[in-house]
DNA sequence: CGTTCAGTTGACCATGATCAAGAGTGGTGG
DNA sequence: CCACCACTCTTGATCATGGTCAACTGAACG
């Protein structure tokens, strides 16, 4: 069974027998385990390692002056942290623990080497960078745009299907493990609110989400209540859930 | 005088002279002009070469399933729409034009003449990929956390930093052509309420917007309005503006 | 010189925030 | 094994930020 990365980058292009080779070494060596709710990466430090993250959920997260902390990104099995390190200065923003979480630590010779040579997955590597950038335009649309109850609908959509991309879903099932508290710092509500509206969202039989675990009914009905299009993550293998209906407006 | 993408990878990297004259071929080639209000390049598309904007305002922005649309970035003289060309399928959102703007265009030949021989500028056009993924997370707080009054303040901030960092502005003034109704747009708010908080702003005397000219009196007290940190921006040259006080907060 | 778009103002309303308190749950150590 | 503590979830009451609707002014441009 082919790891999340591999997986994810296959998304994207073909990989040859080689470059998967490759892709599973990174994912074997110098492996590391962060207990839930401490951070993997802080805001304003120069890390030494680029991290795969191979099992658990995470979050990118900034904060403000004013003390408040605004998620911009989930973190799930598959994703690199962070590519930019090599270019930029210092982050600037943190990579937290949500659930305990296992990493590959990849050093700078490994990563240097990939580039090199191995030019498909440097290419798919950049893909990923640029489909989560994708992601973050769309988060701006959801908080600018939607109302909470749409927000979330979107926000479960999204995640669903990034866990399907990485083979992590069972069904219309998958693991679920942010808080209602982590759902409003992602979503720019507040935790009360995010309570009510799930108990809406649930009550109309759109989500099923207890024990961590997520189920979704009926995924169109799910991506109407959120007007959620799937286009911006990207994935080639989309058809499955997409909407046909999405593209009869406008 | 060297030309805005110069100056920007500048802030980045330093560059030899060899770099420089292929930056300036960059933007010496082709050069097509766009009316106001119309598309560069729509969502769905896959235009055929990667935009480099010598002059004039446009904005990223996604329409959504009920006809509203979101400014998620801003473009101005310097920037790139968009690297992802050569890698992503199609344009998940559009590029409009806000004045007059006037564009080069880079071929896909000429795009990879220059990664192939120019690993100087290759790595600042990455650099400035990333530092636009950062302004997308900045967005996604300003948006989900902060009030009327601090997103307009903030977005004031951030356009006048990277202006400044082109050398498009005049001592604490500079071209701002976005109207009441992009600003509603870019910062998820309705136009008649921009326009009351933008009062606010001018009866405080913390900017000074008319004839599409923005002033800022006193940019530290701006900052403060619209709790400001550059860091986000990686600017090398960011000293100057700087609010020396941000640091001592938490 | 009229049409269109940007800016402005007022009245009213709704979504979601705030504050507060209590119930359920899980993990820890005595 | 139980007691305790911390965190997550839940509910209620009240409030405020910003949205909606509508009308009007002013400026720009053909």
């Amino acid at each position: 069974m082919p790891n999340a990365l591999t997986r994810r980058l296959e998304e994207f292009t073909q990989l040859t027998d080689a470059d998967r080779a490759e892709l599973t070494r990174f994912g074997g060596q110098s492996v590391c385990t962060i207990p839930p709710r401490r951070d993997l990466i802080s805001e304003g430090t120069a890390p030494a390692f680029l991290y795969l993250v191979l099992d658990g959920w995470g979050s990118r997260y900034r904060t403000l002056e004013n003390g408040r902390t605004q998620i911009v990104d989930f973190v799930v099995p598959g994703d690199l942290c962070d590519l930019n390190l090599f270019i930029l200065d210092r982050m600037d923003h943190s990579i937290g623990a949500i659930t305990r979480l296992r990493v590959a630590e990849i050093g700078r010779d490994d990563f240097h080497r990939v580039v090199t040579n191995f030019p498909n997955i440097t290419t798919a590597l950049w893909w990923q960078e640029l489909v989560s950038k994708s992601i973050h335009r769309e988060w701006i649309v959801n908080v600018a745009q939607r109302s909470a109850r749409q927000r979330l609908a979107h926000l479960f959509c999204e995640m669903f299907l990034r866990l399907e991309s990485v083979g992590l879903t069972e069904g219309f099932t998958c693991d679920f493990p942010p808080t209602q508290n982590d759902l409003a710092s992602a979503t720019g509500l507040t935790a009360v609110h995010v309570n009510r509206t799930l108990q809406d969202l649930r009550a109309d039989g759109l989500v099923i989400l207890e024990r961590k675990r997520l189920t979704i009914p009926d995924m169109s009905a799910l991506q109407d209540a959120g007007l959620f299009n799937p286009a911006y993550l990207h994935h080639r293998r989309l058809a499955r859930h997409t909407d046909r209906r999405r593209h009869e407006h406008r």
